[in-house]
DNA sequence: ACAAAGTAGGACTATATTAGTCTTATATGA
DNA sequence: TCATATAAGACTAATATAGTCCTACTTTGT
């Protein structure tokens, strides 16, 4: 996957689940992992990863486990892609002005930028809550 | 480099040097390698690649090598990344129909999809004279 | 005819990135 | 105190990308 990695897919899956169960009741990574086919340790890692983010909150010991921190209403893809992959980029160039010195480049950078612009707005504009609601559509 | 990796970057200096020459004169491999900081070998296989899909034209020989086959005006940005990337593809999902069995990713996929034909069309509406006309300005 | 300057292209190697596993430690509840 | 959990670093595997090597073939000029 490019924009998209599979590990970003797979806390995108995990993500949806969470926000789909009662919130009281913490879910084990286990359970996560079985029901959205995520190898276990990845899950563990990956969740671990949403938790320093604040985008979940972990229990630990038996009956621990994660649920969302916030409403799903209030968590857009935008911050767990980068939760996971890091700063999203579409050319190297655009984030790392060293890897950029050669004039060609330039007008080819600014139209990436925008474009990488109108992808950020589109992902901070979905959020998990846009997410679950479509699920129950199809 | 993510969606414009780094043989793509190459393959699009090397597009914009041929642009920048007169037609007439075939340039050597060897010539816009050393131009574009490619590495030779390398450059050889790239130009290769985009005589088979026509958008340039080769002479084999002494005094031979490379020339654009049509005019800066009649080529995009989206067929030169194509020519060495493949088919761009923001998740591997929006392609790849079995990749993608699980309920959850088809609202995601929905969003995707229409962020990857926005990509695309700006890709297509960015034609070679507009990399070189951007050039000359800085 | 032949040497030099080219492209053509397959096979191989190296490097980088991403995904996944293993191991050990620690916390909690019954 | 044991079973069930998370925490986290180190390691390994898999994959994708970039780069190199080698041989063959083609054209031009002498």
């Amino acid at each position: 996957m490019d924009v998209i990695r599979r590990n970003t897919d797979y806390t995108i899956r995990a993500m949806v689940y969470l926000a789909n169960c009662s919130s009281k009741q913490a879910k084990s990574a286990r359970t996560i992992a079985q029901s959205e086919g995520i190898p276990y340790e990845l899950a563990c890692k990956l969740l671990q990863r949403l938790e320093k983010k604040k985008l979940v909150e972990s229990s630990m010991g038996a009956q621990g486990g994660f649920r969302l921190k916030k409403r799903p209403s209030a968590i857009n893809l935008m911050e767990i892609i980068e939760t996971i992959q890091g700063p999203l980029e579409l050319n190297r160039c655009l984030m790392n002005l060293k890897a950029c010195e050669r004039v060609v480049q330039c007008p080819i950078r600014k139209k990436l930028a925008k474009m990488q612009k109108e992808l950020n707005n589109e992902l901070k504009n979905t959020r998990l809550c846009d997410l679950i609601t479509a699920k129950s559509k199809g």
